[in-house]
DNA sequence: TTGAAAGCGCTAACAA
DNA sequence: TTGTTAGCGCTTTCAA
């Protein structure tokens, strides 16, 4: 900058202005900034600027692990949504690691990042809420301060409950999470059993591990739930476990829909590339990632009001695995 | 800091040499200035130390999509080798869109990253090799003189082709990127024809319009090429187009590998998820990862000598849509 | 309309 | 062993 402002004959505060178009500038001075930096090839260092305004527009997201179709989908539509508002992303993939997620939230904290969005929990509540900045969490409750953005879980349960019996489903079963981890997602869960209780259906949970995101995981619990509950003629669970019971299932002749209807959660590529397709709930990605940066946004620009549960409606999509 | 060194009673040089483990410091200094950190719960300011070290350990990654699961899973393997050796990543999901990847590229060097890992390319090559950032090319030529690191190609266009063959095929496709574009991944079309071609096979090619990545676009090309090419017996392609046409193809009854054999590329989970599971060319992931990783550290140490191109073997992983 | 100077939070010579 | 001071590249007040 110095150097431009030589060329220019002017002074660095100059080159400012014309770079920021802010002030009174003649035309003349003005031209001539904008040749010496065209020559110099200038590039305004931006580390300078965050020092001086104490703001970067960077944008932390925390994810277990960026390479499930969930996360990815997410990680992409946050990245629109945060570009389109001139942020951009650090991406921090905590694998299950909490020892990893804490570096990330210190490293981050360091870096001065604009704000946070936590997409992933293995650390106390009481780390979450020692964090100074801006903060929203993805479908995971940190603490009763921390805005969460999530998909409407309790009427994604209830759409998978009634398109199971109405498909005429008697025995069912779903597949959950750890019930250990609180977490938006077992509500899907609570009113699914409802559901079946209230109709006299007949409904077992198999409990997944927590944080496994690991396809030979899900063959081995596809392999345990088909053995162990043979009778099973409806399933529930997120397309990726979804889509490993449809293969075992073909492997062992069962016929889908007609001896085994599946739902999914999540609606994700893979309930349309599996085949048969699968009958999903489907997440509204879009939503959950334009509602995450908005209030993101808000609470960096410390808006008042800012609500602190963010629950969008989910959708049914009609697959070939019901009928 | 200040607030920090007035806390213990001594200079704000004192504290940053606590900080960092740096020059003589008493004991009894060190505990009063830890004391103080902590009781002031005191993050230190990165963005100011990288103002100074002009360094920021941070890294670009540019690519057209990391919804796509061959970006997601190469994003997840660079964000761990670069977590190790202390670099952050900076997403940056270009689409399909020149000009928002020229500006990431932008924002990028102003924002003063160490280096730019990118897997996009939609800009001309001048604009590459007029960023003064380090850089490496995932899988794309960019210019002479930025590094490259890729799978063999040519290798697996050969193992697919062999593979293929072996399996009885007479008459194959193969599903081509835009030939317009210059990357390593031509060489695996090139070789799969030539090694048809010297055994006599008809070798039929389909271009994939470039950066398309859209399942629904994978199943009008899955589409047209059943109809088109009833008679093919042998398809080579990408994993998720060919999870398409394994899908169409059972649609039509067409028996997976009697009637046709397919052979994917990439050997992302899609090839495991689906049914039948695909027989694929796996990209060996880790080492692209780590390698790519290991030559921009080196290109930001300034060492000399740095391959420009580096090609790792790829791996045939047998799955049932071969004989 | 422009320039001089202070300061963002930190590090590193150099001096004490 | 510790403090003083300059400076990283920029923005902004204040004065000219």
């Amino acid at each position: 900058m110095k150097d431009v402002a030589k060329k220019a004959g002017v002074s660095v505060n100059t080159v400012s202005r014309v770079l920021n178009n802010r002030g009174y500038i003649s035309d003349k001075t003005r031209k001539k900034v904008e040749g010496a930096i065209e020559e110099l090839n200038y590039i305004p260092n931006q580390v300078a600027r965050n020092l001086y305004k104490n703001k970067t527009n960077l944008i932390g997201l925390v994810i277990p692990d960026i390479s499930h179709p969930f996360f990815s989908k997410i990680a992409k539509f946050l990245e629109k949504d945060l570009y389109l508002k001139d942020y951009k992303m650090i991406l921090c993939n905590a694998t299950e690691n909490s020892e990893k997620e804490k570096e990330y939230l210190t490293m981050l904290q360091e870096n001065k990042v604009d704000g946070i969005i936590i997409g992933s929990h293995t650390l106390e509540t009481e780390f979450y809420t020692k964090i100074r900045s801006p903060i929203v969490a993805l479908d995971r409750y940190l603490s009763d301060s921390i805005p969460v953005i999530s998909s409407n879980h309790a009427q994604g349960g209830r759409l998978a409950a009634e398109k199971l019996i109405e498909s005429g489903c008697k025995n069912v079963l779903q597949v959950v999470g750890s019930r250990k981890v609180d977490t938006p997602s077992n509500e899907r869960h609570v009113e699914f059993e409802k559901m079946m209780k209230e109709n006299g259906i007949k409904c077992n949970s198999v409990e997944l591990e927590w944080n496994k995101f690991n396809f030979s995981d899900y063959e081995s619990v596809s392999k345990y739930i088909l053995e162990e509950y043979p009778d099973v003629d409806g399933i529930f669970s997120v397309d990726l476990v979804a889509s490993s019971i449809i293969k075992y299932a073909q492997k062992k002749n069962i016929q889908i829909p007609e001896e085994l209807k599946v739902v999914g959660y999540d609606g994700t590529d893979i309930s349309q590339i599996v085949n048969p397709s699968i009958t999903t709930i489907r997440q509204p990605f879009e939503l959950i990632s334009s509602s995450s940066v908005d209030i993101l946004d808000r609470l960096i620009k410390k808006e008042k009001g800012i609500p602190l549960k963010n629950i969008f409606d989910v959708q049914l999509i009609e697959g070939e695995t019901t009928l």
